[in-house]
DNA sequence: GAAAAAACTCGACCCCGGTCAATTTTTAGG
DNA sequence: CCTAAAAATTGACCGGGGTCGAGTTTTTTC
């Protein structure tokens, strides 16, 4: 039978991850040996490996399970009648707190994520990919409400709000925004000047007014 | 004498650096070992730790100089009188190019940078000042011809246009961008987003147009 | 000037991620 | 069933980052 052997792979590669799982969180990722994580799954050391190339491999496996959850959360949740910068700061600071849940985690994904150390990052980009479709609706909608502009592409905008979702974030692990409020007000500020833009405009000192208050 | 130890410190932790600067360049960060490092700086392997944390603290402190360098170079070529989107962009693209002379230092340094790891992420504020500095008083001259809101702070400018940056060089490690021109292309459709704002103007028409070409 | 105290240097050692040749298990053909 | 080839598993082993306490050098103290 061709599925025996199949079956016990995909059983061998979830008993890894769930091992993974119950360590990493346990006693965090860098006190987790592989020895540790191969005993816990009931195999040897050198098996580890022909499941995954690396530790870090195993670690953001478990992470992309997980985000996908959070993903899934999130556009559930949220409401399609809110404008456009209200919807992101809901999608977004759902994310923060994600991520810094655990800030050890969220700095090896973010750094994996973002930039990317195997070849073609082909994994991270996947996990993109998923974002880009979570936002695609969002911006549609906002674009029949009047709320964004037509005449750009969606994945340029995607990626601009990301960059600066992920500017904050950056704020946060420096050290310089140290609540998550001090996130959430930093995200809205910098939105906001995405969505007015930092050019003066004509209609300049009601962008001014707005952003003031 | 006060001076004798102090004195031999310096040298010591000059030839460390040296030796790095060396083996890092001709191996690799990676490919260099800690050992060799000692070796080629005359000192045991276990005094290198009394200068410095982490062998990747090594890389950082070798980084820091190029950087401080890059950027005075960068701010003495820049043409005051351009428009901001092109001295922008000639400040970013002479960044980038910098970062990807070597794929591996790049990404060690930003990984480090954007989400540092040791406690106060000190060593990353320094250096993100100095961007600060470089590009506060380009701000205020486009302020002052007009090229920018005056009702910003321009911490917050800075920190938008940087996240672009960032998003930007992202996408060449995860290969979204290939070229040196696909960079520059994406980095100026970003910079112009940000200056025009992603939300529809009164003058929509004007911006549109402006965009396509 | 001597000796105590402080600062510094060193390499053997520990631990861990990752490799590989040897061994066990599975599959396929007769 | 039996057997030989293919696939999977394993743990001893390797190289490298980082530690530690013993030994050395410099500074301070009297």
């Amino acid at each position: 039978m061709a599925g025996v052997r199949d079956q016990k792979k995909k059983q061998t590669r979830a008993a890894i991850l769930k091992a993974a799982m119950k360590l990493f969180s346990r006693q965090g990722y860098e006190q987790t040996s592989i020895d540790q994580l191969a005993q816990a799954a009931g195999i040897g050391k050198g098996t580890i490996y022909s499941y995954f190339h690396t530790k870090s491999e195993i670690f953001l496996a478990f992470c992309e399970e997980q985000l996908e959850f959070v993903y899934q959360e999130l556009t559930a949740r949220s409401n399609p009648k809110m404008p456009l910068r209200k919807q992101l700061l809901t999608l977004f600071m759902g994310e923060f707190r994600f991520v810094s849940r655990n800030r050890e985690f969220g700095r090896i994904l973010l750094r994996e994520m973002v930039f990317p150390k195997d070849f073609p990052g082909a994994r991270a980009r996947e996990v993109d990919d998923k974002y880009i479709e979570m936002l695609t609706p969002i911006f549609k909608r906002a674009q029949q409400r009047g709320e964004l502009r037509t005449d750009l592409e969606l994945i340029m905008v995607t990626g601009h709000l990301y960059a600066l979702y992920i500017m904050t974030v950056s704020g946060w692990y420096m050290g310089r925004l140290h609540t998550e409020e001090d996130v959430a007000m930093a995200m809205e500020f910098l939105f906001d000047q995405a969505l007015q833009g930092l050019a003066p405009t004509t209609a300049k000192e009601k962008a001014a007014h707005a952003a003031k208050k």
